[in-house]
DNA sequence: ATGATGAGAGACCGGATAGTCGGTCTGACC
DNA sequence: GGTCAGACCGACTATCCGGTCTCTCATCAT
């Protein structure tokens, strides 16, 4: 693999772990056996390093869990439980799991790196026209009643999805992730189509 | 004010405005004009620092805008509503908001420092067994379907909270706090007591 | 006056950290 | 076999940060 392909996945790794500005290049360049000289030869400094990686890494990471897997044309509630439910399933059961990727980014850098936030809030606007989208063409399909709001079914997705992955962190997170998709569902049984009857 | 006290508010102002790893002891000192020695004389160390903040300010913020509002006896679904209504309309209208505090330090000190993280459980503890509590007591009141699972509800709702915190900062903040609570009723409306009419 | 004590000042230390820069190695091409 | 560029090395710099240590100074009991 390519010296730098490899320092942008380590680089996603640690990032992760242990949070961007707690993790030094010389950590990472000493897991890689490389030195400061090959790090700034590929990349201007350390932001732009973590850039190219939310460029490269992170966004086909969304695209791979969150995104793509909903973009089918059956029952698209069915589709987003299945979503997350895999997606949840994967972090019980990643033992290194510190939450969710973007999540943690989105906080780290807020209010304190603009221009990486901007990268970051680019993604999170992808997931949310997205799941927009979704809701929309459920509500074409006839899966989703008609008066459901999309924008609205889209924003309090994200914020649950948001927020479970930061509680399963440490504590029970296989029971939490049971408890969480059981509500989940409740919640989508609330926008089925009323049946109107005669 | 004491200087210890006056060590702590600004420490917790700053924590959470810019992190707690990227808040230097000296980056406080210098906004309240005094010295290392003054903070040594009444800390231990900043990780001692910090869980005081923790114990004395967070804890308190946490029972008066999220814990001591729900705990009357009226309509439970109604006063979590009102509760989280308040909470976010407070989010909206402070110019510096940077998310959910407790929700940013356990972000932050997930998988890097276990002490303080099981200070921040203990809170995240209180506020799901208060939740828990007032739905059970929404169901001995009638208020709520005696089927709903309530540990599940104080999981979803946590985690609906967290999660709309981080997606209120930067973006939108007022817009996507009414789409979300408009999304939190229609959960709650789902359950409501089924009335059985014969 | 004296000395003890609480509260704070600030110089200093050791280790980390982002970034710089001159040097080296290797392989392709002439 | 000479040369040239891309890939990489690692010593070095300037700065920062948590923590220590010695010193000052007002207050107050004796």
């Amino acid at each position: 693999m390519a010296t730098m392909q490899r320092m942008q996945v380590k680089g996603l790794e640690l990032f992760y772990k242990q949070g961007y500005y707690s993790t030094s290049i010389d950590d990472i360049l000493k897991e890689l056996s490389l030195s400061k000289g090959a790090f700034y030869y590929h990349f201007d400094s350390k932001e732009d390093y973590f850039i190219q990686i939310i460029e490269n890494l992170l966004v086909r990471k969304m695209y791979s869990t969150l995104i793509e897997p909903i973009e089918g044309h059956e029952n698209t509630l069915d589709l987003i439980i299945q979503c997350f439910e895999d997606a949840l399933e994967t972090a019980v059961h990643n033992e290194l799991d510190f939450g969710f990727v973007l999540g943690n980014f989105l906080n780290e850098f807020n209010g304190r790196n603009e221009k990486i936030m901007k990268h970051l809030n680019d993604i999170l606007k992808v997931w949310e026209v997205n799941l927009v989208t979704a809701v929309q063409r459920g509500k074409f399909n006839g899966h989703i009643d008609r008066h459901v709001d999309s924008e609205g079914v889209a924003v309090f997705l994200m914020s649950a999805y948001i927020g479970v992955r930061t509680l399963m962190v440490e504590t029970a997170p296989s029971a939490r992730k049971y408890r969480f998709m059981s509500q989940l569902k409740s919640y989508f049984r609330a926008m089925e189509p009323k049946t109107t009857m005669i």
